[in-house]
RNA sequence: CGCGGGGUAGAGCAGCUGGUAGCUCGUCGGGCUCAUAACCCGGAGGUCGUAGGUUCAAAUCCUUCCCCCGCAACCA
C-alpha cells in the first residue's frame, strides 16, 4: 500500500468549440507546473483535465458542418490532446464527458440527489424561437427576440428538473465564511454577495435538444451542464460505484486538494459543485482557485475579436520551457496580467538566455579550459562561497513555501535570485585570474566546483517548471538523466569528478526586433494579424426567394446622430429617406462618434417593426458589416429613399 | 449609486497581515573578458491616482472623488 500523501489537482474541462488559446495553456501549465512540484516533492498525485462535450452550441456547430456532434468533437478534441502532449502536460487522466465511464456516473449522481429530495420536476418558463429550434431563457433574449436571428420568439413553458439550490445557501455560507475554500478571499464577498440576493433553484435539464446525457427514468430529457460538467472530478475516479468497477481511485484521492479555475467560472465551482456534493453527502474539495486573464492590449482576449494569442506557435518558435517559464514568471496568480509579444520575448533574453543559459554556458566553459572539463571536488570555503552556498542551500524551502500559495511568480524569482547571485559569484572570484597564478589553482578548484554545484541545484528547482531544460543542464553537468531528487536541492557538495559535456547554448539571444516582426507577420501570435480575414461564421440555412422578398430596403442618409441617453453601446440616428425622416437605433457606439456619421450614406431595412430601446423607438435598422464587434456602414452611393434589391 | 478588478520610476509589474519604496526591461557612467555584445558594480528617475481620516508611523487600514479595464444591462 502506498503509504505517500495524496494531491489531487484539476482543470476545468475546456469546451471544445473551437481550439484552444493561451489562456487554456495559462491554466492547464499552472496545473501542471502544480502536478509536477508536489511529484518531485514526493506526494502522490492525481492530474486531471478534460473536455466538456455537450450542449445545444456543439450540436448546433456540428449541424452547421454537416457532422455528428461527437465527430465534430473527437476532431477538436484530437487537436487538445496533440497540444497538451506538444505543451509536455503531465496530466494523469483526460477525462471527455462523452465517455460511457462518466455518463454512467452523472446518471447516478443524478438519481442520488434524486433520492435525497433534491431534484423536482417542474416548469421552465423560457422562449422558442420556431426557425432556429432554439431554447432561450429570458435573459438570453435581445429586446424580446431571439437573439442568434432576430426573428419573434414564443413563450413556451419547458418541462424541466431542478435542483434544490436554495436549500444550501446556509451551508454554503458557511463554508466561505468559516475556511479558506475559496482563494483568492477577494472572490469571497463576491460568492457572499451573490448568496445574499437570494439562491434560485437550478435548471439541470433540457428537452428542447437532446446532444447530453439523458435523465434517467426520463428520456426525454438531457442532463443540462453544470450538473454534467462539474460532475467530472468525481466520476474520473470511479465515483459513484458502478457494479464491478473500483472505486479505488475515488477513495485515494478524493477529496480533492484543488480545483485550479478561471475566474468567469468561479461561482459554480464555489456555489453549485459544493451544493452538489452536499446533496449526494460526498466530501467537499479543499481548495477552489480562481486565476486571472491573461488579456491582450486593447482587452481581452477572445475569439470573435480574433485576438488569440496561438500557443502552438510560440513553442514552435521558442520551445515550450520558454513559454511555460514565461506565463508562470510573468503574471501573478489570480489577477489579470497583460501579454505582448516584446515583455514575452524581453523575458526570453534576459532571464533565460543571459543569466541561466549564459550562466551554464561560461560555467561549463571554464570547467572545460581550466580543469580538462572535470568538475573538481568541494574545497575550502572561503570569500563569497559561504553567502552562495547558503543562499542556495535554502532556495528550496522558499520554493516550497511560494508553491503552497500558487505563486509561481515569486517561486520562479527565488531560482534566478540565485542564478543572479551565481553570475555574480563569477565575477568576484574572477577564475581567469586565479588559472594564472600556480599558487591559486586549488582556490579555482573551489570556485568551479561551487559553480556547478549552484547549477546543480537549479536544475532541480526548475525541474517542475521546465523539465526539459533541467535535463539538458544535468546532462551538460555531467550528472546523467535520471530525474533528479527535490531533497538533493537541500544539500552542497555532492559533485565533484563529473566530466561536462559543452553544448550548444540551452537559449539563444533573440534580436527582439526581428522576433516582433516575425510574429506579427505570422498574426495571431500577440499584436494584430496583418493578412487578417473575417471570421469564420457558418453560413445559415438557406432562403427562398420569397423570404428575401418580404424585406424592403431602401436607401438613406443620416441627418443627425447623438448618443442614447440611456445606455452606453446605441446611437440615435435621424435617417433621411426621400420623403420621410425616421429615427433609427444601432448599437454601434463603440465603433463610431456621433459627429462621424452624420451624411453617411446607409441602407436600411424599413419594414421592421418599430421597438423601442431603452425609452426611445427605433423605426427600422441600418445595415452593418460586422467584423469582430468593429461595426462599418455598408453603404450605398445612391440618392436617398430609392429601394434596394 | 448594477457587480468586480485596477491606478506604484519611461515601460511592465511586485509590495498592500502598517515602520524611511522594490524587481525586470530601458537609460547614463564604470568594471571584466570565462561566457550567448552576454556578466558585474554604480547613478539618474516615483510627493505609491485625488482629497481627507485613523496612527508615534500608511503604498499598505477607513472615507470622498477622478480615471482605466472586465462582467452585467444594452446592441433591429
Amino acid at each position: 500500500m502506498d503509504k505517500r500523501e495524496t494531491f489531487y489537482i484539476t482543470t476545468p474541462i475546456y469546451y471544445p468549440s473551437d481550439n484552444l488559446h493561451i489562456g487554456h495553456t495559462y491554466c492547464t501549465v499552472m496545473a501542471d507546473a502544480m502536478a509536477r512540484f508536489k511529484r518531485l516533492a514526493g506526494y502522490d498525485v492525481m492530474f486531471l483535465t478534460g473536455t466538456d462535450e455537450h450542449g445545444q452550441k456543439i450540436q448546433k456547430l456540428a449541424e452547421a458542418r454537416g457532422q455528428k456532434p461527437k465527430e465534430y468533437v473527437d476532431a477538436i478534441v484530437e487537436g487538445i490532446l496533440e497540444l497538451w502532449e506538444t505543451m509536455e502536460i503531465s496530466y494523469d487522466d483526460f477525462i471527455r464527458t462523452t465517455e460511457p465511464r462518466h455518463e454512467k456516473r452523472v446518471q447516478e449522481i443524478f438519481l442520488k440527489m434524486h433520492e435525497k429530495g433534491d431534484i423536482y420536476k417542474s416548469e421552465y418558463v423560457g422562449w422558442y424561437c420556431t426557425p432556429c429550434e432554439s431554447f432561450w431563457t429570458e435573459n438570453q433574449l435581445a429586446e424580446g427576440l431571439c437573439p442568434d436571428c432576430g426573428r419573434a420568439v414564443e413563450k413556451t413553458k419547458e418541462e424541466a428538473y431542478f435542483f434544490r439550490l436554495s436549500n444550501y445557501a446556509d451551508r454554503l455560507v458557511e463554508l466561505f465564511k468559516t475556511t479558506d475554500f475559496l482563494q483568492p478571499e477577494s472572490r469571497v464577498n463576491e460568492m457572499l454577495a451573490f448568496i445574499d440576493q437570494g439562491l434560485e433553484d437550478l435548471c439541470i435539464s433540457r428537452s428542447s435538444f437532446d446532444w447530453g446525457i439523458p435523465v434517467p427514468l426520463d428520456e426525454k430529457h438531457v442532463i443540462y451542464v453544470w450538473l454534467d460538467a462539474l460532475s467530472n472530478y468525481v466520476t474520473a475516479l470511479g465515483f459513484p460505484e458502478l457494479p464491478g468497477e473500483s472505486m479505488e481511485k475515488y477513495e485515494r484521492y478524493w477529496p480533492c486538494n484543488v480545483h485550479l479555475v478561471g475566474k468567469e467560472i468561479v461561482r459554480f465551482h464555489s456555489i453549485i459543485w459544493p451544493a452538489m456534493l452536499m446533496s449526494i453527502d460526498a466530501p467537499l474539495p479543499k481548495h477552489v482557485l480562481g486565476h486571472g486573464w491573461i488579456l491582450l492590449e486593447g482587452g481581452k482576449m477572445s475569439k470573435s475579436r480574433g485576438n488569440i494569442v496561438d500557443p502552438v506557435k510560440l513553442i514552435e518558435r521558442y520551445g515550450v520551457d520558454a513559454l511555460k517559464y514565461f506565463l508562470l514568471r510573468e503574471y501573478t496568480f489570480g489577477q489579470d496580467g497583460l501579454f505582448t509579444n516584446e515583455v514575452m520575448l524581453n523575458r526570453f533574453n534576459s532571464d533565460l538566455a543571459n543569466d541561466l543559459g549564459n550562466l551554464l554556458s561560461r560555467t561549463t566553459a571554464m570547467i572545460d579550459k581550466y580543469n580538462g572539463g572535470i568538475v573538481p571536488p568541494a574545497g575550502v570555503a572561503e570569500g563569497p562561497d559561504r553567502e552562495l552556498r547558503d543562499l542556495a542551500v535554502g532556495c528550496g524551502e522558499k520554493i516550497a513555501a511560494h508553491m503552497e500559495h500558487f505563486r509561481f511568480n515569486h517561486a520562479l524569482e527565488e531560482i534566478w535570485t540565485l542564478i543572479r547571485r551565481t553570475n555574480k559569484y563569477i565575477d568576484e572570484t574572477a577564475p581567469w585570474v586565479l588559472d594564472k597564478e600556480e599558487s591559486s589553482k586549488e582556490r579555482l578548484h573551489t570556485v568551479l566546483h561551487n559553480l556547478a554545484e549552484s547549477l546543480r541545484i537549479v536544475s532541480i528547482l526548475i525541474y517542475p517548471f521546465m523539465h526539459t531544460t533541467a535535463e539538458e543542464i544535468r546532462v551538460q553537468l555531467g550528472l546523467g538523466e535520471d530525474e533528479p531528487e527535490w531533497a538533493d536541492a537541500a544539500t552542497f557538495d555532492l559533485m565533484g569528478g563529473q566530466a561536462v559535456r559543452r553544448g550548444d547554448p540551452i537559449f539563444p539571444r533573440l534580436d527582439i526586433e526581428e522576433e516582433i516582426a516575425a510574429l506579427e507577420a505570422m498574426g495571431g501570435a500577440g499584436g494584430a494579424p496583418k493578412e487578417d480575414l473575417p471570421p469564420d461564421i457558418p453560413y445559415k440555412e438557406a432562403i427562398d426567394f420569397e423570404d428575401f422578398a418580404k424585406l424592403d430596403l431602401r436607401t438613406g442618409v443620416i441627418v443627425s446622430a447623438e448618443k442614447h441617453p440611456n445606455a452606453d453601446k446605441l446611437l440615435v440616428f435621424q435617417v433621411r429617406m426621400g420623403r420621410e425622416t425616421r429615427q433609427i437605433i444601432s448599437g454601434v457606439a463603440d465603433s463610431y462618434k456621433p459627429e462621424d456619421c452624420v451624411g453617411q450614406e446607409v441602407i436600411v431595412v424599413a419594414n421592421l417593426k418599430p421597438r423601442k430601446f431603452r425609452g426611445l423607438e427605433s423605426n427600422g435598422m441600418l445595415l452593418f458589416a460586422n467584423d469582430r464587434d468593429k461595426y462599418t456602414f455598408a453603404f450605398t452611393k445612391a440618392r436617398d429613399g430609392e429601394v434596394v434589391s
